[in-house]
RNA sequence: GCCGAUGUAACUCAGUUGGUAGAGUAACUCUUUCGUAAAGAGUAAGUCGUGAGUUCAAAUCUCACCAUCGGCUCCA
């Protein structure tokens, strides 16, 4: 089915269940009811009635009896005191309808089976026969037109598809993408944990986490140093002052941990290390031959996120940062930006994550009446937007544009990825701050001697840490190429007597620097085969009589492959390859 | 923060209309020494998320709170 069909199916589908709902609970009124991603929603105004997922089964049934007298979808124009009429005791449609008047546009609605609805179109010719294979999903809460400040709303998600081998498949699909959850696969492969008492959105790594992680860390340090990055340390925390400064206290305070007094100032917790960075960038004038500096840091950050936010690795209150920020000249920012982007799109490579497939650019804008949210300087955020828009469409990029997504100090570039549930997150960005320069008075000298204001590029490689570490566990199911898996080759004695010269090539393997361990315990071979697999070992080294015998390693690749017997030589020379070339 | 769901042993889950807890896995002990995805037996392990309330009696009913999950808002 083509797209447009798919959308018409899911969009008549959401008034089939408004029709439902509506005829079910008298009194609900209903609001938007749109196509999305693999289904629907519509939401509703339940008044006082309090409606769960145990209602489900009812509206279920109650769509598939009133389908059956929809026949078609009738659509015809009214005019906006007529549809006001008709839509009075709806105060969502009510709404729709004003902004629609005040806007010149059409105003149409249509009337399947006797259920009016405002609405703009696209729907099936004959949806008694196509609606069939759908299913409600969950419910949610939702504000009205998205705005916090407005009443929140019943959301009902469903989805259909036009056959029910499609919709089973569909189901399936999302049962299958659970599996690779990572908070699943974080608790099953024991990567990383929570505490209560610790505190939610505060994760403790587990040594194998922690494993991943570092080599994840040296890894991106590494190839920041051999770019030119310079990387440094600073605090965790800082004067309040700092980010009066900066001016990101107004805009952030809500986000920030409470300051902590001592004596007679106050530190904040840093939700962000700019300010940090442009401190130490003042302690010297600067030559315009430096430029363009790059100070990076994995920086330890501290947000205090609503707590309905919080979500696994994905959403934490502590997190760390690969954090950077260029100082460079207005002349060299598109430059810089394009270096930006290459490093975010070589190391994508490496991690096996793909531009188009994993990953999407989005070109995240101000609003110039905004001038709450954004900084007001019309003139350089047209030529911010200009300089990000100029390195996409040099690179031949396809992107996205988003309104009212950037920074207070800028707009910026996102790089945009999903997780198993399909929810959206901005994985790295690239903002173009003609902001902080201001504020912080940053200088350097250009040829000529004069004192010449730079821009500052804030930029993420791999993003934060916790953030890209979710990601990749859901990317790779847990089974880590070899190069990041906490444990890269396990070895399995047949029996006791063959411990000890296992326990030989375990030293010799941990002496080259691998992450090789040994299962001593007195199970059959079989079992301790499945719980290396389990565990998605990438190795498993088989040592039994024909290995003590040739001074060999069986060796079984993650999979189930069989490598053959290796001598130790061939077995740290093969291991060496995967982990240099990073498979 | 808001809407909805969930919370029983380290993990995955049972627990019927209220009668104060059970399985598998893991752990530990013993037996087994085994050739490519689960050997056998035994032992120990639970403030039933927390706190109140109703009741002769609460994992089960009521209320409040906490945490987790899916959304909304927000965000890396």
């Amino acid at each position: 089915m083509q797209k447009q069909n798919l959308d018409e199916l899911r969009h008549s589908t959401a008034h089939l269940m408004a029709a439902a709902v509506l005829e079910l609970f008298p009194g609900t009124q209903n609001a938007i009811g749109p196509a999305v991603e693999n289904g629907f929603y519509t939401d509703f105004d339940f008044g006082d009635v309090q409606i769960s997922e145990t209602d489900f089964t009812k509206i279920e049934a109650k769509m598939r009896e009133i389908v059956k007298t929809w026949k078609k979808f009738e659509v015809k124009e009214v005019t906006p005191d007529e549809a006001k009429k008709l839509f009075k005791h709806n105060k969502y449609k009510t709404e729709l309808i004003e902004d629609l008047e005040k806007k010149g546009e059409k105003i149409t609605v249509n009337n399947p089976g006797g259920f009016l609805d405002l609405c703009r179109g696209g729907h099936l010719d004959n949806p008694a026969n196509e609606i069939s294979a759908f299913k409600l999903l969950s419910i949610a809460g939702a504000y009205w037109k998205g705005s916090e400040k407005n009443k929140m709303l019943t959301r009902i998600y469903g989805t259909v598809f036009p056959t029910k081998k499609e919709l089973d498949e569909h189901l399936a699909m999302l049962e299958e993408a659970k599996m690779h959850d990572h908070k699943k696969l974080g608790k099953e492969l024991d990567l990383f944990v929570f505490s209560e008492t610790v505190g939610k959105g505060l994760p403790l790594w587990t040594p194998k986490g922690s494993t991943i992680r570092r080599e994840l860390e040296r890894f991106i340090v590494d190839e920041e140093i051999r770019r030119g990055y310079l990387h440094v340390y600073t605090p965790d925390l800082a004067n309040l002052a700092l980010y009066e400064k900066s001016g990101h206290y107004p805009f952030y305070k809500e986000s920030m941990y409470a300051p902590i007094k001592i004596d007679d100032e106050q530190f904040m917790l840093r939700p962000m290390s700019c300010p940090h960075h442009f401190e130490l960038y003042l302690s010297n004038p600067h030559s315009y031959k430096e430029l363009p500096i790059r100070y990076a840091e994995l920086a330890k950050l501290y947000r205090y996120e609503q707590s309905g936010e919080l979500a696994g690795l994905q959403r934490v209150r502590s997190f760390t940062l690969a954090d950077a920020h260029i100082i460079v000249s207005t002349e060299e920012s598109e430059k810089e930006v394009s270096n930006v982007l290459d490093l975010i799109d070589d190391v994508s490579k490496i991690l096996g994550i793909q531009l188009g497939k994993d990953y999407w650019y989005r070109l995240s804008l101000g609003d110039k009446l905004n001038e709450k949210k954004y900084f007001k300087d019309d003139a350089s955020w047209d030529h911010a937007e200009k300089v990000l828009r100029n390195a996409l469409k040099k690179r031949n990029a396809d992107f996205v544009e988003a309104e009212g997504e950037a920074a207070f100090y800028g707009p910026k570039i996102d790089v945009q990825m999903k997780n198993v549930n399909g929810k959206e997150d901005t994985a790295f960005t690239v903002q173009y701050d003609f902001v902080m320069p201001k504020r912080f008075n940053l200088k350097y000298i250009n040829a000529a001697g004069e004192e010449i204001q730079p821009v500052v590029i804030h930029r993420s490689s791999i993003g934060a840490i916790e953030r890209i570490m979710a990601f990749l566990i859901e990317k790779y199911a847990g089974a880590f190429p070899t190069w990041l898996a906490p444990v890269q080759m396990i070895l399995l004695p047949i029996a006791d007597r063959h411990i000890e010269f296992t326990e030989k090539v375990n030293k010799e393997l941990r002496e080259k620097g691998f992450r090789s361990e040994v299962d001593t315990r007195s199970e059959r071979l079989q079992a301790k085969i499945r719980d290396a697999a389990l565990q998605k070992v990438p190795f498993m080294g088989i040592i039994g009589d024909n290995e003590l015998e040739n001074n060999a390693v069986s060796v079984r690749a993650r999979g189930g492959e069989d490598l053959g017997s290796l001598s130790i030589e061939s077995l740290i020379n093969q291991l060496q390859e995967k982990i240099d070339k990073k498979i």
